[in-house]
DNA sequence: TGAGCAAACTAACAACTGTTAGTTTAATGT
DNA sequence: ACATTAAACTAACAGTTGTTAGTTTGCTCA
């Protein structure tokens, strides 16, 4: 485990701020207070405010991108590939809430990334519609509209930073899996 | 049908700004500009950026609140009740698409209001999770975590702001059928 | 016609924004 | 002991922010 750079410290720090504030309400003298230096001290880590929005919001995009590209490949039926989906989400909100935030929130500001960001989402969402497609056709899943089921998959699932925090007892395996059941099974008897 | 007032107006327009630039992104001249006039001008009908903020963020809220109340007087059962809050926020979000993303992403920016406004979104999960428990007790919903389906469900509603709107087509009845039966029935057969 | 008035305007403000240039500090390795 | 260097500092910049004060415009109705 190799020590934390200055510069990763400081996107690690932003990510909070920008969690509880937005992007645009946090200030590099916010920052740089958190940091317990001044503002122009910044600049000797990191080019930009901007770029740091851009390495918190694309280091995790790409992480669920490659997290799909290896779900994609497994053995597994719909039903496996969506229950690997969760744990996904929930491995990478636990270890990054904080990005989450931004993920979620603050890609409207991205500016020369912003197009690829929305790519890797939307790439994202094409695979995921086509496993529950899969799942249709196979018939695991329900004949209900694709797009509504994964929106609601999704949104949940994008949701988890918020939440995850609270629960400092939470056993994620165990929440995982009760997520799962919730999810996939619904909750009436 | 009475006819909208200037502040209406404003507060209208700033309400879409906010969803897509985010509260402290959208300045008071891009709202101006928006309207055709002079930032000085907004002056005339309404008392600082905060209010405007305000007034969306409340204004919503306190509508929640009102549908739940009216929900929890009903004589339906638990999955009955559970229904009719899908309904609500179908009805709400759609009527309210811009302030919704200002409910869901900009409260931490309210100033006196904040602790009201936080009041408001306590009392309304509690009221949602004791329907819940109440359905857990009378054996109509799974035993599972009430906390992990609430979130679950309750985060698919919050984010129906964002989907609603890419449906150009999309006939709110059936979405909230769809909804209802994934929600609570779960995707597998 | 002209008084009243809602709603626009211009001009300006003090504070704050991200960022730069140049300098000082303190620890490191030779 | 000394040169190097990472990382802090002070000072300043040009532009933007929300907002106020005072003025002008143009419609409504007596």
């Amino acid at each position: 485990m190799k020590k934390e750079t200055r510069q990763e410290e400081i996107v690690r720090i932003a990510a909070r701020l920008f969690k509880e504030k937005g992007y645009s309400a946090v200030t590099m003298r916010d920052l740089a207070s958190e940091m317990g230096i001044k503002a122009a001290s910044l600049y000797n880590h990191i080019n930009s405010k901007q770029d740091i929005l851009d390495m918190i919001i694309i280091t995790l995009a790409e992480a669920f991108t490659e997290g799909m590209k290896q779900i994609q490949s497994s053995p597994e039926d719909c039903i496996g590939k969506l229950k690997q989906i969760i744990e996904l989400h929930v491995k990478l909100s636990s270890q990054n809430i904080y990005g989450m935030a931004s993920l979620n929130n603050d890609w409207m500001h991205l500016k020369e990334k912003r197009d690829y960001y929305k790519k890797l989402r939307s790439n994202y969402e094409d695979d995921f519609r086509a496993i529950l497609e899969e799942g249709i056709a196979s018939g695991e899943i329900i004949n209900q509209n694709p797009e509504v089921m994964m929106f609601s998959i999704l949104t949940t699932l994008r949701s988890l930073y918020i939440w995850i925090p609270k629960k400092e007892d939470l056993n994620l395996m165990e929440f995982s899996t009760a997520l799962n059941q919730i999810l996939i099974k619904g909750i009436n008897k």
